[in-house]
DNA sequence: TTAACAAATGAACTATGATTCACTTCTTGA
DNA sequence: TCAAGAAGTGAATCATAGTTCATTTGTTAA
C-alpha cells in the first residue's frame, strides 16, 4: 500500500547521481567551470533541470562536490607518488613530476582546478586543495631539514611557495606538450634548489 | 550659437573621470572587485548610473582600467626598487621585499589584484600583470646567470615560478603583520636559493 | 486494481547587476 | 534671450543562470 524504496530503485538513484557527477566533471574538463551550468548538465546527462535539484541541493553543492572529488584524486596521486621514495630530495622530484605530468595531460582541467575564476563556495574548496598539497610538501621538507638533506628553513613557507611556483609556471606553458619533458626536468631542479637540497 | 566644449568644461570632465577611477579603486581596496558595481560607484562618486556610462563604455572597460592602473603602479614600484642595486642577488632581494611589503600593507587590495575571481576581461589584464612581473625577474635572473652569480637555468621558468611563489606564499599569511618582517626575510632567502645564488 | 507516495519534468519565476534611453538640466555663442 | 547640442539623470529594461513547483509519470504493496 505504501511506497517504499526498493534496492533496485536505490541503486538506480545512486547510479543517476554518479552519472550526474560524471557528466558535470566532463563538462568542466571540456570548458572549465564556466561550462558547468544546470541546463547544460541536465542536457548532457539526459535528464530535466528539476531532476538535478533532486540530487543536489544547489549549484554550489554540485560544483563543490565535482571540485573536491577531482582534487582529492589529484592530491592522492601525488601522495602515492611520494610513497616508496627514500630521500626527501627524491620525494620533491617525484611530487613535482607527478603534479606537472598530470597537469600537462589535461591542461584545461588543470587550469579549472588551479586558476579558473569560480564561485565563492568552490574557492573555499580550492583553499583546502592548496592546503592539502602544501601539507604534503611541508612534511617532506620538514623531514629533509631535520635529516640535514635540506638547508634550515621554514617548511610551511617553502611548501606554499613550491605550490605557487608549480601552479604559476605550469599555467602559461600548459598545452605545449613538446617542451614539457624538458620543462619538467628544469622544474624539478628548481624545486630542489628552493629547498636547499645539498646539490 | 553652437555648443562647443570649452577648456573649463574639458577640465571638469577630465576631473570627473579621474574621480570615478579614484572611487572605483577605493571600492576595490575596500571590498575587492566584487564591491565594484556601477550602482555602488555612482553612489560613491555622487553621480548617476547613467553618467558612469558617459565616461566608460561598459563595466569591463572600467574594471580593466582600474586594474591596469593599479598594477602598473605596482610593477613600477618593483622596477624602481631594482634600480641602483648592483648585484643580481641584491635585485632579487629588493624586488621580493618591495613586492611583499606592499602586499602586507594593503592585503585586501593585493588579493584583489593577484587572486580574486574577476570578470574575464580583467583576467586578461591580470595575465599581462603577471607577465610584466615575470619579465622583470627574468631579466635579473638572466643577468645573474650570465655573470655566474646564479647557476645555469631557464630564466623564464624560474621567473614565473618566483612570481607564483611570491603570490601564493603571501596570500595565506596576508594580514598577519607581526610575522611579516621575519617572513619577508625568509622569502628572500628562499628566492635566492631558487635562483641558485652562489651561497 | 488502486491508494499512497516518490521521481521526473520543464516552463515560469527570481535574483543580481549591467545597460539603455527618454527626459531634464546645463553650456555655448550669436 | 535663444536655439543647438552636450552633460546628467535614474527608472525601466535586459541578460544570464540559478531555483521553484504544479503537474505528470512511475513504483510499491495490499
Amino acid at each position: 500500500m505504501v511506497y517504499r524504496e526498493t534496492p533496485p530503485i536505490a541503486k538506480r538513484k545512486a547510479e543517476l547521481r554518479e552519472r550526474l557527477l560524471k557528466s558535470a566533471e566532463s563538462l568542466v574538463r571540456g570548458g572549465g567551470f564556466k561550462a558547468l551550468t544546470i541546463q547544460a548538465l541536465a542536457a548532457d546527462a539526459g535528464v530535466s533541470v528539476g531532476s538535478v535539484y533532486r540530487y543536489f541541493k544547489n549549484k554550489d553543492q554540485l560544483a563543490t562536490e565535482v571540485f573536491s572529488h577531482a582534487t582529492r584524486r589529484e592530491v592522492r596521486a601525488v601522495a602515492e607518488a611520494l610513497e616508496g621514495v627514500g630521500s626527501a630530495a627524491g620525494q620533491i622530484v617525484a611530487g613535482t613530476r607527478c603534479f606537472a605530468e598530470r597537469a600537462f595531460m589535461a591542461p584545461q582541467f588543470a587550469w579549472a582546478l588551479i586558476a579558473e575564476p569560480v564561485e565563492a563556495a568552490v574557492d573555499e574548496a580550492r583553499l583546502q586543495y592548496r592546503r592539502d598539497y602544501t601539507a604534503l610538501f611541508e612534511r617532506v621538507i620538514a623531514r629533509g631539514v631535520s635529516s640535514g638533506e635540506f638547508c634550515p628553513q621554514v617548511p610551511s613557507l617553502t611548501a606554499s611557495a613550491l605550490v605557487g611556483a608549480l601552479a604559476e609556471s605550469l599555467l602559461g606553458p600548459l598545452g605545449e606538450a613538446e617542451r614539457s619533458t624538458l620543462m619538467i626536468d628544469e622544474l624539478c631542479l628548481l624545486c630542489l634548489r628552493a629547498v636547499g637540497a645539498s646539490n
